[in-house]
DNA sequence: TTGAAAGCGTTACCAG
DNA sequence: CTGGTAACGCTTTCAA
């Protein structure tokens, strides 16, 4: 039950050496006896002494933590994003705090008071206010993850926008279609405002006209699902259903395919992510792959950076290419060989 | 960039007061004079001052967060078990700290360690091995989620196998199948074990012999795609697909629909949890309901509660309902009301 | 190579 | 009601 009561001091005292002693053992910093060495393994080995995080932390300065701030966590994409950010953060002995802000009221509070616990943060875009974001620059280093910060913090991201006009040419130029729709919320996310920038991008290109307004909902299957009963009735239905991420593009296929509609001849279904399922569907999901692993992994390698030495801090803005993976949704006949986001 | 750097030390020189009434007015504890009380208030507006984290935690002996131990987090399932433990955790004043073991090897040092950091831990069933649990309750409280551990550890749990027999049943004498597959892993978590045997019960029941081995397969939609694969080749394709979740079963669904079967007419699906898709895929999924939220929740209150008085400290054990939901996909002809678990 | 002692930032006890 | 001071557990000078 109680936390275990085995303190330095009281490994020195059974020893028979100083705390400091100890310490330098446990540590392995500074020379010590061979003599001595043993003896202090001995004592720390039998009473199953390990070092208290708090004091550690206390005498050192630092936490050995690193804070993860999501707006909610569901779905592939945050699991990928956990993952590689705790591929950089566990090999740096510095464990990582997750904190769902889920829209609640408080939430720049709530990481405020993160911020005191961890050595850096990496804040997902658009989950607390741009004010927050500056009082929280000047308490720990932070780092913007798939968005935009203030010039004064780095940000790391992906090429949403030229990706998603890759895309959506592809429905408009290669398949001829005119009629898209855009489902998912711009102001939700930067991820999203840069996506239904890059989707209008294109009809502009073309000297078209785009649609005026997206189909606002969240990013979860059970919002595709919902997108589609909004957009299926009647005779308004679009030939494509352009999707903000892969989860809404499988809700969606599952609300079109509820209905009767056949997937792509009745309508075309594209998604955002390449996450492991949008593959495994029928038809498979027409998408853009980006590398989120690499992306978490780089915010924590920027944050342990700027940690590691606060007045090297140089905010950075890093930009992650993605990759266009053409498959049956969209109308293609076969999957075929991937090419990149370039024009 | 670097951490705030103002102290009590400093706020107190500021306010010509001692630390100690500065303490007393940031904590709200003891009496203080109003002029002391404004004077104070004062200076830590103005330079925003925070007690620090680690210097409180050091001072009272606790660290004011709370552990939750999963093997990897993806799907509804874990996003419901951490609001419902958030919860009460954050009340609590607690933070929460996650920490994902995907199957690493060295996932029980990680665990020792995140003991050292907080005041309690729930550990998801089968995440860690029985003698890590152990030396764990040594060390803080702890609570198994979702499974059952040492006579000595608190678990939370529902009523699996009950709950699986009851659908089971339903589909061998309500619906006279008889070739049933059950798709899950039941090596891989205790849930799944009870789900298994109260599936096989089922069976015994009625002296029927059930089948002698799971498909075993993950938890999420692409483990189910994949189980459809493997069942549904060739001639010896089952009548239904009894899966431990609905992860797994919307993953079956969308591999039986793809390949051009008709659910439930040429093959019957059935999950388990409920989860927001379950009642929006076409079928909907026969499922059953179980309180994820409760169950995360129950759990972060007996940590709370041992955290508080160690010495009080009754290791319970607390099984929760759940609930039997009938929809479509068991081949039933509409939503029915939904009934209990109970015989 | 070793030990004594000074912090780290906070709270809490005990006199005044 | 207020201030001094001793913890809390550890690391790290600074002397010896």
């Amino acid at each position: 039950m109680g936390n275990s009561r085995v303190t330095v001091r009281e490994i020195a005292r059974l020893a028979g050496v100083s705390v400091a002693t100890v310490s330098r053992v446990s540590n392995g910093t500074g020379q010590v006896s061979e003599e001595m060495r043993r003896r202090v393994l001995e004592a720390i080995e039998e009473h199953g002494y390990r070092p208290d995080h708090l004091g550690r932390a206390l005498a050192a300065g630092r936490h050995g933590a690193l804070g993860l701030v999501f707006p909610g966590l569901s779905g592939p994409y945050f699991t990928e994003l956990i993952q590689g950010f705790e591929s950089e953060a566990v090999p740096a002995r510095a464990s990582v705090h997750i904190l769902c802000t889920h829209l609640r009221e408080d939430s720049d509070d709530q990481v405020l008071e993160m911020a005191r616990r961890v050595d850096g943060i990496a804040v997902i875009g658009g989950t607390i206010s741009e004010s927050a974001l500056l009082r929280l620059a000047t308490m720990v280093p932070v780092v913007v993850l798939a968005g935009r910060g203030p010039d004064a913090v780095s940000s790391v991201s992906v090429d949403n926008a030229p990706a998603m006009t890759r895309l959506t040419r592809h429905l408009l130029v290669d398949h001829g279609l005119r009629h898209l729709a855009f489902v998912g919320n711009p102001d939700g996310s930067p991820d999203v405002s840069e996506r239904w920038a890059g989707f209008r991008e294109a009809y502009q290109e073309l000297d078209l006209t785009p649609p005026a307004e997206p189909v606002r909902v969240a990013m979860q299957q059970p919002d595709g699902v919902l997108a589609a009963e909004r957009l299926l009735v009647g005779r308004t239905a679009p030939q494509a259903v352009v999707c903000a991420n892969d989860e809404i593009a499988i809700g969606v296929l599952v609300g079109a395919l509820g209905r009767g509609l056949r997937v792509p001849d009745d309508l075309v279904i594209t998604g955002f992510d390449d996450a492991p399922m949008a593959a495994l569907v029928s038809p498979s999901l027409t998408t853009v792959r980006q590398p989120i692993r690499d992306l978490a992994a780089e915010a924590a390698r920027q944050i342990l950076n700027a940690a590691a030495d606060p007045r090297a801090a140089t905010p950075e803005t890093i930009v992650l290419p993605t990759e266009f993976v053409v498959r049956r949704s969209c109308g293609c006949p076969a999957e075929s060989p991937t090419g990149g986001t370039g024009k």
